[in-house]
RNA sequence: GGUCGGUUUACCGAGUGGUUAGGUAGCGGUCUGCAAAACCGUUUACGGCGGUUCGAAUCCGCCACCGACCUCCA
């Protein structure tokens, strides 16, 4: 089982079979978020996804660092490297410090990761604590050659580098034809070509985050930060890469070039993209003004949503699409995914109430390779699920008396469901805990309208006695003008 | 304009050159005091036009439409 997963290669753009560089150890690398604002449906997407890897390769055993960087410094708001700071921008207008705006929006974004059931990555590191080795990288690129300085910022030199190297390789860009596209833009003056980038920028003054360097006092080019964390943290020859399909070009072609130019050698053997989330056919994005946040989507709070979703479900929304494919957010398709995802966890309960048969009437020797392979075939999570719901229709069956299962059949199954829902998909049933507390507010609600009941009936020895029999169970009654309210001691 | 990807039954969404994906919804039935749940059955599709083939939704070509990237973006 263990070496047959493969998995989708970008850079090669077809199925490789996955061989690590130094088994059983697996070096993974994740672009995280820019913490500025609330974390919307599209940043639940990758999360997830490399969750699911993350999960799968620890179930195979690997021993996995899993790296998934917070982008707290260096985004530029407008056109190529010009422009305020996203973060600074918030700051502005939340009249924050910019390490506020990034730790609010940081502990929210965990939050709703935490919710969503992703689990934390081995290092989460962040771009501001890795100032030093962005330097380090940068004067490395300088001396190879590969980089200039003017005015105190230093741009790198893709030109030179595409004499020796190949830039474009992952996006399938050709350097001739981005020399024709790309846009120019006011103030890249400095720049000896456009698509040239910015390595380190010179700061102005009103500029906040800043910091001393051999060249201006500054800050990273945003593409930097990724390629000296994997560096620092995976070493210099890694496993595999993962983001969004938008970061291919420029981001992950820049991280390309600079750390090749910088160590002469490729760093990335598996680069892996997730495709976006849309909406109406649109991809979701917070530039596009088109997005709905995570906290949205669980309260019910967006002009958009009929309904709040829990996190299971749009959990299970998202796994019930294979990862490269786009998904588009729609009512119907989560409403269907809801009640999917709680005949799931229905079925698998009703398999603990199962009583054995002497005999089992069902085949299930064959299911587990089913789920690895559909697993191990580039992580096809629709059709792990598509196995199990089959499996369900076969408990559901023997609960109704028309199928048998022995013991030894129910406690594999019972085996099966834990590994691949609980273990890899990180799917877990969430009726239990926060669900009883809507279950709670139910059951008062029918309590309390069979009381009003009486007492328009006047049926006083009734409505008193309902009320004393709360009380002893620790539930104050509250009569209000109209209706009641309750709380519990 | 360039590069890349997509178009599947009512909706979502997999997939393979010839055999039921799965979920949701609908319809009929079983069960049931009623309802719900569950089960069984059912509706059976692959954008258009050509080509290859004994056979294509699956391979090739052309066309149409949609989208992503070419600015920041998950």
């Amino acid at each position: 089982m263990q070496n047959r997963l493969e998995i989708y290669n970008s850079i090669t753009r077809s199925k490789e079979p996955f061989k690590p560089l130094h088994p059983p150890f697996v070096g993974l690398y994740v672009c995280g978020p820019t913490v500025y604002s609330d974390a919307h449906l599209g940043h639940a997407r990758p999360a997830i996804v490399f969750d699911l890897l993350f999960r799968y390769l620890t179930h195979l055993e690997f021993k996995v660092r899993y790296i998934r960087n917070i982008t707290d410094v260096g985004h530029l708001e407008n056109d190529a490297d010009e422009g305020e700071d996203k973060i600074e921008k918030k700051a502005r207008l939340e009249h924050l410090e910019p390490m506020e705006v990034v730790q609010k929006y940081l502990n929210n974004y965990l939050r709703n990761m935490e919710q969503l059931n992703v689990l934390h990555p081995s290092i989460e590191p962040r771009a501001s604590g890795h100032i030093f080795e962005q330097q380090k990288l940068v004067k490395s690129i300088l001396e190879k050659g590969y980089a200039y300085e003017v005015n105190g910022s230093v741009y790198f030199d893709v030109l030179k580098y595409n004499e020796k190297y190949h830039y474009g390789k992952l996006s399938g860009r050709v350097l001739e034809e981005l020399q024709g596209s790309t846009r120019s833009l006011e103030g890249q003056d400095e720049k000896r070509n456009p698509f040239d980038f910015a390595l380190w920028k010179k700061a102005t003054p009103e500029h906040l985050m800043k910091w001393p360097s051999p060249w201006s006092e500054g800050f990273p080019g945003w593409h930097l930060e990724c390629s000296a964390m994997s560096i620092k943290y995976l070493g210099e020859t890694f496993d595999i890469h993962g983001g969004g399909m938008d970061l291919q070009f420029p981001h992950h072609e820049c991280e390309i070039a600079q750390s090749t130019a910088g160590l002469g050698k490729e760093t990335v053997k598996y680069w892996m993209h997730n495709n976006m989330i849309t909406i109406n056919g649109q991809k979701m994005a917070r530039s596009l003004g088109n997005f709905i946040t995570l906290d949205q989507l669980f309260s019910g709070e967006h002009a958009l949503l009929q309904q709040s979703y829990s996190p299971m479900t749009i959990r299970f929304f998202l796994l019930q699409a294979h990862y490269r494919s786009t998904v588009d957010f729609s009512n119907e398709a989560l409403q269907a995914a809801e009640k999917g995802y709680r005949k799931l966890m229905k079925g698998i309960e009703t398999l603990s109430k199962l009583k054995p048969s002497p005999a089992s009437t069902i085949d299930i020797s064959s299911l587990k390779n089913k789920c690895y392979e559909a697993l191990n075939d580039d992580l096809n999570s629709p059709v792990l699920l598509s196995t199990l719901f089959d499996v369900i229709r076969n408990i559901n069956s023997a609960y109704d008396g028309n199928e048998k299962l022995n013991a030894a059949d129910i406690d594999s199954l019972k085996n099966l469901f834990s590994i691949f829902v609980n273990d890899i998909l990180g799917l877990k049933d969430e009726t239990s805990g926060k669900g009883s507390e809507k279950l709670t507010g139910d059951l008062m609600k029918i309590i309390i309208n069979l009381r009003q009941d009486a007492k328009s009936r006047k049926e006083w020895a009734l409505s008193d006695h309902i009320r004393e029999e709360l009380k002893k169970a620790g539930i104050t009654l509250k009569d209000l003008k109209d209706g009641a309210e309750w709380e519990v001691e």
